[in-house]
DNA sequence: GCACTATCAAACATAAATCGTACAATATAA
DNA sequence: TTATATTGTACGATTTATGTTTGATAGTGC
């Protein structure tokens, strides 16, 4: 039933508990194993170094977000109410995924920042087209070109890095929804 | 007018922030040094090694959980109110130090061990000390032994983390004040 | 200026943790 | 029984952490 094999589904939850909690560079094969009572050999039978599992729980973590945003996005729901659901969702994973990742990981190991840098553009992409729609139900200014709106959520992205940013908005998430309310709130249709 | 050198106070809030998020395992004195803006040099200065920063940091959180405690004990409400403020504290001190210290650490170092069990020590003494005198007061049943009270509320301050508790109290203060009403209908003198 | 203190960066030797592998033993399921 | 999954331990190689050393910079009070 499982997509997994038993064990190997074990590690991934595991592994993706500590993940998330502590980030990735504090965490190691051997703790992971102990947390999840599975033998270093069973670990290294599954996945073959830490890396690759690495991939794989941020590959299965990132599908399942996208599915959840797709889900709302094809709903049956007025414009204004995806929106809401989208920051919710935003939110949420901001707040998961915060801190120590985006931060301390991602920044040094070059395949673990193009790793992230294919969600940002995958993320992009689909933000685009889901702008695009919206423009033609009407939901979103059409005199804005998508272009730049690409350019300036880019730049909205280097907010965090913004030297006394952290001192504005001392809790990350805080400034991730900041930014996100700006952004719909500045280009939504006057009702 | 602090009680220590401005980078040796640096050094102390930054490696709290650390240890209570992550534990001590976890943090090494160069992550410490680098989040504090403190070279190396001056850590060494300030402290002989890492364990014994720990011990100064821990000792200054226990002394100022102390300090807090006796402040409400000594202070002019009602012994009812007092019970509150103290139950808040411990919950408050509970979030902040759970997890990763006292399982993963303690567990290991013999002389991380000694520093928690004095402080377990410390606390119940206090604690008794507190109970005998809200029995001479006649705030509290004069036939309970204190030392069984105190095994009590330490079991109840883990009912939130029961499974299956969530679905009876679906809102986190109603479970609170549960307790509370317990507790107090439990161990007050009848009026 | 001069002595003094605090601080820093970089390099270093040593100790410890982590990685990934190998092998033999044990549990589990067909 | 046979085959497969899993485990524990031990191991060498590599990486990371520790605590020290050295030399330099910057500010402070005299």
């Amino acid at each position: 039933m499982t997509k997994h094999p038993k064990k190997k589904e074990q590690i991934l939850q595991t592994a993706g508990r500590l993940f998330m909690r502590f980030g990735f560079k504090r965490i190691s094969v051997e703790e992971i194993c102990a947390k999840a009572s599975v033998s270093k050999m069973t670990f290294y039978k599954y996945f073959p170094n830490k890396s690759e599992l690495i991939k794989v729980w941020w590959n299965e973590i990132i599908d399942e977000a996208f599915d959840r945003f797709n889900e709302v996005d094809s709903s049956d729901i007025p414009f204004s109410e995806k929106i809401k659901f989208f920051l919710k969702l935003k939110k949420e994973y901001a707040e998961k995924l915060s801190g120590e990742f985006i931060n301390e990981y991602m920044g040094v190991d070059p395949e673990m920042k193009s790793l992230f840098n294919s969600v940002y553009e995958r993320s992009a992409q689909w933000f685009l087209e889901f702008i695009a729609d919206a423009q033609e139900r009407g939901n979103v200014r059409r005199d804005m070109r998508p272009e730049f709106m690409m350019i300036v959520i880019n730049k909205l992205l280097e907010l965090p890095n913004e030297p006394g940013i952290k001192n504005l908005y001392p809790i990350y998430s805080d400034l991730v929804m900041e930014i996100n309310n700006f952004l719909f709130y500045g280009i939504l249709e006057r009702e």
